[in-house]
RNA sequence: GGGCGUGUGGCUGAGCAGCAAAGGCAACAGACUGUAAAUCUGUCGGGUUCUACCCUUCGUAGGUGCAAGUCCUACCGCGCCCA
């Protein structure tokens, strides 16, 4: 892999650049779509290439499960597993110690979001529910050193899974990670991590980042393919911490590098927390921001010096009835679509605005038809690839 | 004409003496950021001083009873069977 950054900006962080691949070039910034099960979820390969989308991030944990690495390398990996042609990533399963962990634990499923909204939806009496669990306050919930999720062991080796699909036992650690990426064979490929929950505390923090920076080393140690391999930052809500990993990791002989766990209270906070690392990181080499993407978070995230960053938000909102556009969010399952005989953006040219109207796709996902999910996924990406496309243009003309 | 059965909130469908009435559907609202999924949560007869109180509801009209969707009588509607 090959990262070229062609500009940097005078007024911000933002660089624009290129990655490139033995499967083609990523201009970045850029968002990559979410392709956990070695499927963008509803459409087939051409479809996603349909919607500008120029990489995809595929998961270890998942594809180790099922079908389990194997099958994959012997279809010739996953680029003919799932006849992608385009570059793909794959994440470490750094993630599912943190959503199958204490993310569970915590009613929280895969929801890493900005620690407050976490906290206010956790009290059940801010929800209108009847107040009998209001003893469950946020302090009551913090995660100190040494604590351990319910459902699996995190210990300086590695991580015991329990399979949410059979229940069997599975150890995941750098070296099982990295094993399992290269059969997977991704142009990218990610170090083993712990994502630390946005409840733990700075002590918990603080231990959880000496394992991650130990399997940091571990992981490239292991690698023993070409595939770019790049490492994790943690250190959630907290500088010291973030700064001491973004050195850490930075200084190692990472092709690129990730930026992951819990981003602070908000947005500006988020800003400032990618600034720290940011700044700690090479800057010739390209940075991935794990699990971020709103549109409105963006222009920020690419502000503060991020390359390329996942998003599951385009994908998982489609097969929820929501449709990104330039109105704003829109829920398609409200029966007042039904009489919209209009595109769901009318200033946008995707396949499903020229062809197809909110009125039937509004029906389809009443009427419980996968194809309205597939609509929504479609124009949903095709909308954030867009808006992605719009801010590299802002960053050539000097306005970012 | 006779016999049996049945009528419950927008629909469906429990309840068979102490309920504004389970469940499901629909409707309405909200959430979702390295995917535990095509998910979850809340509201859902009306009104107020809304973690509480008041009013009106279970085909219609009477009756028994402290209390009736729940028991009795009549009527009306629907269903099946017999003439």
């Amino acid at each position: 892999m090959n990262f070229k950054i062609l500009k940097k900006s005078k007024i911000s962080r933002a660089r624009l650049g290129f990655l490139e691949t033995e499967h083609g070039v990523v201009e970045t910034p850029c968002l990559v779509p979410v392709a956990t099960q070695a499927v963008v979820k509803t459409l087939d390969s051409k479809e996603v290439e349909e919607t500008k989308s120029q990489i995809l991030i595929s998961n270890t944990f998942w594809l180790h499960l099922r079908p389990g690495e194997k099958v994959v390398e012997k279809a010739g990996k996953l680029h003919k597993f799932m006849n992608w042609k385009k570059p793909l990533m794959t994440d470490s399963g750094g993630y599912q110690v943190f959503s199958l962990g204490f993310g569970r634990d915590f009613g929280l499923g895969s929801k890493l979001a900005l620690g407050n909204e976490i906290f206010s939806r956790l009290d059940p009496s801010a929800d209108g529910a009847h107040s009998s669990r209001k003893n469950l306050l946020p302090r009551a919930m913090e995660i100190k050193a040494g604590a351990q999720p319910q459902n699996l062991i995190i210990n300086s080796d590695g991580v015991v899974f329990r399979s949410p699909i059979n229940g069997d036992e599975l150890f995941l650690g750098p070296k099982e990670s990295i094993k399992i990426q290269e059969k997977l064979g991704a142009d990218i490929i990610f170090a083993f991590d712990e994502c630390t929950p946005p409840m733990a505390d700075f002590d918990y923090v603080k231990k959880s980042l000496e394992k991650t920076h130990n399997w940091a080393k571990i992981c490239l140690k292991a690698k023993k393919t070409k595939q770019a391999l790049y490492g994790i930052v943690q250190g959630s809500r907290f500088k010291d911490l973030r700064v001491e990993s973004a050195k850490f990791i930075g200084g190692l002989n990472f092709d690129g590098f990730g930026i992951g766990g819990e981003f602070g209270n908000s947005k500006k906070e988020m800003s400032q927390m990618l600034q720290w690392v940011a700044d700690e990181l090479p800057e010739k080499k390209p940075r991935h921001l794990l699990g971020v993407g709103y549109l409105e978070d963006m222009e920020a995230i690419i502000k503060s010096g991020v390359d390329t960053f996942d998003c599951t938000v385009p994908t998982h909102y489609a097969r929820r009835g929501i449709a990104f556009t330039s109105e704003g969010k829109l829920n398609l399952k409200q029966t007042k679509f039904l009489k919209k005989i209009e595109p769901l953006d009318k200033n946008c040219v995707c396949n499903v605005c020229l062809n197809y109207k909110k009125d039937y796709i509004c029906h389809l996902l009443k009427a419980g038809e996968i194809t309205g999910m597939k609509l929504l996924t479609f124009h949903n990406l095709w909308y954030f690839n867009t808006f992605v496309e719009e801010i590299r243009n802002k960053i050539k003309k000097g306005e970012i």
